[in-house]
DNA sequence: TGGAATTATACTCAATTTGAGTATAAATAA
DNA sequence: TTATTTATACTCAAATTGAGTATAATTCCA
């Protein structure tokens, strides 16, 4: 029952939301505009205002309304950062924590600038064409060098990049930048005065301010792991769709290819798609289209995409 | 960029945290031993003091063992409440957000009144004996009448509790409650002073302090659910055990029975046992003691604990 | 106009996993 | 010594998964 006395440095909280939407193959999130074009991005945030605000979702939504006024499906709370050091350090001010939120949308218009590519900031996360060069050539090398003195991370290391002989697990986004940080290779490190850190980053992809990386990486690992077991892939896509486009946005999403005659059986089967009669018209043969069956998402909760892995793009081709 | 003015109300963040053992077939909650034995009970908490406290966690920890003096395993941060009305409600007083945290540890020792089987909170969670009979005879008549006068949750209700043909997911331990909660039928409704509450809580089940009956049923769903897909359970057993042990625990977590030559199957396939050649003494024939292999816990990450129901115990005797 | 290329969809088939048993072994209790 | 209890081994059909082949309906372009 004991509480803090007055006069202790006051505690604020940051409301901070990834707005994630996929875009022709391409996984977006959205930024505010500011108007120095060279400075890091930044997510949309603000502070939780008691007063103003009954429960932080209604917080999160004004200051997602102000700052970039992309309408929100889904939402989803992440986690609550409050490490020491990992956001504002200024002496004497309050002291920072930050609750992270996830929101899918489908729509991705709006300023061009503003919608970036998430694997722009993940550069490693995407293994559509296959492992990407740059973990055997920079991640790997520099994080070895760093695990010989850190013997105690190694076996997290060993399980965020499925090394020696593990499995890549696509969901730990969040282990793996977190791993990457604290090796000191990216700009956040050095930005929170990390001893360890390089000055230049050593791993490519760019950084946010704040801690903005790290509540995207949560927000990405997380968004990976539900697709799995929850339908929140319809909060992405458009009213109707075809079966290709809703492979090619799950593929986005979880950055791997998939088996395409077997995402086809899964999905059909799952009962959470209508087909809508009429049909797409592009290359090749023309596809259905279908939509989200609304009514299901309460009634078959459990049934989610359970996906299986497929070819990589680069031996299709 | 914009932050509070001061002046404005302050916040305060409480951690409190939902220690969760097993202890012969049992489900145990620690609570904090007070003086007042009519009071209800509350789970260890305190508020967070960034300048002692580089980390929730640590906080956490350190009110934890102030309180009750439990040694820990896995932890975990469950959620951040930060709802008006579902707190403190004295006018003027800072706002208080809680963090809720989930600990797992096999020492239920101590204090018996201390320790409280945590179906006692919620009786209508446990179908170890089959459906318990108070959904039907008290929970969904009340329930009905509720959702009479609110139709947009009768969705929600239908598949929270697994209505209508929907099976029973034992992981919406928290959105059952939440909906008890709404329709005034238990008693944190009341002392939060909801309008529709009734002074007599409709529903059996004991009350906690504050939101901490919420914080322990986050827990419990976030338990229930992470059993399946983690080797958590091992963080509940002690050093050596039987696989008929296991399985209780299983089962006790879930609040369901198991088949048990699949669960066996199943738990031997994961890799995560190692025999230890020694034997269990009981009635019937002697049990093979196994143990975790903690080496395992970072090898195989994903292979959890998939469980398929068994027979309910009436139905065995 | 008529393949070739492209994309969509249907169907097959073996391997594995799951659900639900039966059968048997090794102890204790009466 | 026989019933009771508990543990463990093994079986078997159904369902699911992983990885294909086959074919259909378009557009592209020579």
């Amino acid at each position: 029952m004991q509480h803090s006395k007055p006069g202790e440095p006051q505690i604020l909280i940051d409301l901070s939301t990834a707005i994630i939407g996929t875009d022709g193959g391409t996984f977006q999130c959205r930024l505010v505009e500011d108007d120095t074009e060279t400075e890091t991005g930044r997510l949309p945030f603000g502070p939780f205002v008691p007063d103003q605000h009954r429960t932080m979702e209604i917080g999160l939504r004004q200051w997602v309304g102000e700052q970039v006024g992309v309408g929100l499906g889904h939402v989803e709370q992440l986690y609550t950062f409050a490490d020491r050091g990992r956001q504002h350090t200024t002496p004497g001010a309050p002291h920072v924590v930050s609750v992270g939120y996830l929101a899918l949308t489908n729509q991705t218009s709006g300023p061009k600038r503003a919608w970036r590519d998430i694997y722009n900031f993940f550069p490693w996360e995407d293994w559509r064409d296959g492992e990407p060069s740059m973990l055997a050539d920079i991640i790997y090398p520099a994080l070895d060098s760093w695990l010989a003195l850190h013997a105690d991370r190694r076996a997290s290391a060993r399980l965020a990049f499925g090394r020696h002989g593990l499995p890549w697990g696509e969901e730990y986004v969040l282990e793996r930048y977190e791993l990457l940080y604290e090796a000191g290779l990216i700009a956040e490190a050095f930005a929170d005065g990390r001893e360890n850190a390089m000055p230049t980053p050593v791993v490519p992809g760019e950084a946010l301010q704040l801690d903005h990386r790290r509540i995207l990486a949560t927000a990405v690992g997380r968004l990976r792991a539900k697709l799995k077991y929850r339908p929140v892939i319809f909060d992405l896509m458009p009213q109707t769709f075809t079966l290709t486009q809703l492979q090619h946005t799950a593929e986005t999403v979880l950055g791997v290819t998939l088996h395409k005659q077997n995402f086809r059986r899964l999905v059909e089967k799952s009962g959470f798609l209508e087909a809508t009669g009429k049909m797409s018209k592009a290359r090749g043969r023309p596809a259905e289209l279908f939509k989200f069956r609304h009514q299901e998402r309460s009634e078959r909760p459990l049934a989610g995409l359970r996906v299986s892995s497929g070819r990589t793009r680069t031996s299709e081709a």
